[in-house]
RNA sequence: GGGCGGUUAGCUCAGUUGGCUAGAGCGCGUCUUUGACGUAGACGAGGUCAUAGGUUCGAAUCCUAUACCGCCCACCA
């Protein structure tokens, strides 16, 4: 016996998945009769570890993976590794940091090699652990995003992009990380709603009048004053009407700046007077656009203020500098006041730092043509998601899509191949020599552009690229990810594909949500909330944590990990290795010759039936991404239909063929779901050949459906006897008499089995008596019960009178309504009918037996 | 400011074209050395589906409003 007692997943699992791989199971195969069918995996970090939301991203990929693979299906599960741009780089930094160094103690080229050395020490790691979660992909496609194949795309896309317009230099006001010293794209900071207060400044005017002698502006960065160069009214405000035009002195400084009329100046807000500081507000930024002012940088890089902020301030951090000018206000009189308000403050997402918008010349796409093309596809309905509202959120976003900076000045990532005339800042060039930090062309010098590009630039291109190699798999047929990539990544994908492969990316978007602690809190680091899957796997096995995760789990929903779910799912592997126990026993004590399968009794037509319908089922599940009901259907066959009734059953009547092909198929359709246990044991039972995970797909049986109607029945008559036997006080079962049930009759021994009591006899001619079942359809088997407890049977019986009675009315008062007979389904009614029918019946057979009580 | 969700059993959640007695896992109660499984078996208790209206023969499901909770986007001096 190959079977021990419980099922011990760390002992098959490794073994079983360096099965499969030396196999070539997961690889592709166009001999096969299926249409393609391919999943790119989102990729993870080639230096971190996965975390408990790659388990489940994995599980729901690696599901429909394997499912369509038993299906015939030429499928190809496409592993990926990122080098994380910034991700990886912060740490990278803070390692620099811990050994006393800073990025400015190499150049750029060094310090890409010594990153590039760092990740592919810790590389692997991330590799072992896809492994130990089962995924069937296949690794020598396994793409990385610094391959060559993925920089020569990214360059192609950048030059077809500079050809046609759609990228362009920019000094612009970009979102800037003091700390990590890098600009961001707008999405990637994080806003937050904080505390702040709102302070009123005089600012004089150069000419005062009898009304009149200062403006009060309202700001919240009262540091960034010495950067204005003018203060704005609204056009239609009347109460500035006569000032436009003018002027006033800026407060600490002797300039003196003009009073402009532009809408953006809201007349309801504060005073009406807004200050314009162009090169640290992104609105200021635009109004000095349309007003040509010029704009004065008094924040560098540093975070610190620069000397244009004047020889007093020149040097202090933002926050020193913010008290010495409210300071320096009151003591010059010109501070009028100060309020509380809340307003939202962009972080770096990492460092938390407050972002400054700076000015700063970066490359930037201009994603409108892209995103209308993108929009076309999407309202084309060309494109199905998962949940169906996030494609309403996604064409909401992208119309209102604003330039893309795609700069990033970290050294790790993908240069930019740009280089500008070192003697004409405005001449740029494309060139992918970006080893070489300056090249010459024409005789003039270029200097190479030291940034490198936003992963997103690279990671938008993924589906194109990583199936460049067999094409016709491109588009792909689903796109899995993390609901919080919709943006980021999701419509990247969709607007690049479109620009370059004039097709979409692929055919559905499943978005998941995140995996929560168990009390429903996000998951960090700094919480110590984190569940590594790994501990999981090793806890409760594999197949475990992918059936706790999926379960209970619908699309693009936040929801807390489950233990209990983990290990009730564990409890299912246990159970479905102790049912091929059992049958590996049965086999063995009964061989056969053949392999012929008939079904000889009522149980087995059942089963079979059962088996059918989550065959249809569970394909139907699957095909909508119902991962969770596909899981559900299959626990409630294997435990409360295959075990309980009829391999209850089989203990009777041993039907080897039919115990051998139906463990087959509950095997095949579980195989998705958990892969090692369900190979496991079809390694381990002595009548299968080759591997589960590249079996077909079950055929379904032919059944005879009253017979599978019929062991419905006897299901509700041992379950009634049970339940008596129960509920009825003293001994927990009595004789079964019974008399004018052929079903009944002919199924005496497994009644009897079920329920632990012995059946009487039939006497020819003879009733039985006794206490009177009350069974739909079965209305003369009777539980022999002593008299003196026919008394407590007697109140149960009431009980159940009354219920029946309500549910009788309820059928009765829908089928009284014309209407009802009238507008629904024929079937319906028609079902309604019976049932109303039966029930009375029933309750005749209850009111009669009550009075013999 | 705009957008999107959620509210169903003690707990965590399913429930997709509106239709049998609203389900699951865990938990709870009672019983059980049955040819595999105590990581088990049997039986059972437990729900006015947030609230108020509406549409319909029929609503957890569709519509409107309210309350509470949450998320995302946005250049709110």
């Amino acid at each position: 016996m190959k079977f021990s007692k419980a099922y011990e997943p760390n002992q098959y699992e490794p073994d079983i998945y360096a099965l499969w791989e030396k196999s070539g199971a997961f690889k592709p195969n166009d001999t096969k009769k299926g249409p393609e069918y391919t999943i790119v995996m989102p990729p993870p970090n080639a230096n971190g570890n996965l975390h408990i939301g790659h388990g489940l991203t994995i599980a729901l990929e690696d599901i429909l993976t394997r499912y369509h693979r038993l299906k015939g299906d030429d499928t190809w599960y496409i592993p990926g590794a990122d080098h994380a741009g910034f991700e990886t780089w912060v740490v990278y930094e803070r390692y620099l940091e811990s050994q006393g160094k800073t990025r400015f103690d190499y150049s750029r080229d060094e310090l890409y090699e010594q990153v590039w050395n760092f990740v592919h020490e810790q590389r692997g790691n991330m590799e072992l652990q896809l492994r130990s979660l089962g995924a069937s992909c296949d690794w020598d496609s396994l793409t990385f995003t610094l391959d060559n194949k993925v920089v020569d795309t990214v360059y192609s896309t950048f030059k077809k992009m500079w050809d046609d317009g759609l990228v362009y230099r920019g000094e612009k006001l970009v979102n800037f990380c003091t700390k990590h010293q890098t600009a961001f794209a707008d999405i990637e900071v994080t806003h937050k709603d904080e505390k702040g207060k709102l302070w009123r400044i005089a600012y004089p005017l150069e000419e005062p009048t009898d009304e009149v002698s200062e403006l009060i502006v309202s700001t919240t960065r009262p540091e960034t004053l010495f950067g204005d160069t003018a203060v704005a009214v609204n056009p239609k405000d009347k109460r500035y009407e006569n000032l436009i035009g003018k002027k006033v002195k800026l407060p600490l400084t002797n300039r003196l700046i003009p009073i402009i009329a532009d809408e953006h100046a809201d007349m309801e807000y504060g005073t009406g007077v807004v200050k314009i500081t162009p090169a640290h507000d992104p609105n200021d930024y635009e109004v000095g656009q349309r007003h040509n002012l010029p704009m004065i940088t008094v924040i560098g890089f540093d975070g610190n203020m620069t000397p244009a902020a004047g020889d007093d301030y020149k040097g202090l951090t933002t926050e020193e500098c913010r008290k010495k000018v409210l300071q320096d206000l009151i003591d010059q009189d010109l501070s009028r006041g100060e309020e509380e308000i809340t307003h939202s403050v962009g972080h770096c997402y990492k460092c938390d730092t407050v972002i400054e918008p700076l000015l700063k010349e970066q490359w930037f796409v201009n994603l409108e043509p892209l995103a209308k093309r993108a929009i076309e596809a999407l309202e084309a309905g060309k494109i199905k998601f998962h949940p169906a509202n996030k494609k309403k959120v996604l064409i909401n976003y992208l119309k209102n899509l604003r330039d893309w900076n795609i700069s990033r000045q970290i050294p790790w990532g993908i240069p930019i191949p740009a280089f500008v005339n070192v003697d004409d800042p405005k001449d740029w060039i494309y060139d992918t020599r970006v080893n070489e930090e300056t090249i010459k062309v024409n005789g003039k010098t270029y200097r190479r552009d030291n940034d490198t590009f936003d992963t997103w630039f690279s990671s938008g291109q993924w589906p194109y690229i990583t199936t460049s190699d067999m094409p016709h798999h491109y588009p792909t047929s689903v796109m899995e990810t993390g609901a919080d990539l919709l943006f980021q990544w999701v419509g990247r994908m969709i607007m690049l594909g479109l620009y370059i492969t004039d097709d979409i990316p692929f055919k559905d978007v499943y978005m998941h949500g995140m995996v929560l602690d168990e009390k429903g809190q996000k998951m960090s680091k700094s919480k110590g909330n984190v569940i590594n899957p790994m501990e999981i796997v090793s806890q409760y096995g594999s197949d475990a944590l992918r059936l706790g995760l999926i379960a209970s789990r619908s699309a693009g929903v936040n929801q807390a990990f489950s233990t209990s779910k983990v290990i009730a799912s564990r409890n299912l592997c246990n159970k479905l290795w102790n049912i091929s126990r059992l049958i590996q026993q049965i086999v063995d004590e009964n061989p056969t010759d053949d392999s012929t399968v008939e079904l000889k009794n009522y149980g087995e037509n059942w089963i079979c039936h059962q088996i059918n319908q989550a065959n249809r089922e569970v394909q139907k599940m699957l095909d909508h991404y119902r991962f969770a009901e596909a899981g559900d259907l299959l626990y409630d066959l294997i435990w409360n239909k295959y075990a309980d009734w009829f391999l209850e059953s089989q203990k009777l009547w041993k039907n080897t063929n039919l115990l051998k092909s139906t463990l087959e198929q509950i095997l095949t359709m579980l195989h998705p779901f958990a892969p090692f246990v369900t190979e496991t044991i079809w390694q381990n039972l002595s009548w299968t050949n080759g591997m589960l995970i590249v079996n077909e797909w079950p055929k379904t049986y032919k059944v005879d459906q009253e017979r599978v109607a019929n062991f419905e029945e006897l299901i509700d008559i041992v379950t009634n006897i049970r339940s008596h036997f129960q509920s009825l006080p003293g001994a927990n079962s009595y004789p079964i008499a019974f008399h004018d049930d052929e079903l009944v009759y002919r199924n005496q021994l497994l009644i009897q089995h079920l329920t632990k009591a012995p059946c009487v006899p039939q006497i020819e001619g003879k009733t039985a008596t006794g206490l009177r079942l009350a069974i739909q359809n079965h209305n003369n088997i009777y539980l022999q019960i002593p008299e003196d407890i026919h008394a407590k049977y007697k109140a149960n019986l009431e009980d159940r009178i009354l219920k029946l009675g309500r549910e009788i009315n309820t059928l009765q008062a829908r089928l009284d309504n014309p209407r009802y007979v009238e507008k629904a389904p024929v079937e319906l009614v028609e079902e309604s009918r019976l049932a109303l029918h039966d029930k009375q019946k029933l309750l005749d057979n209850m009111k009669a037996e009550l009075e013999l009580v």
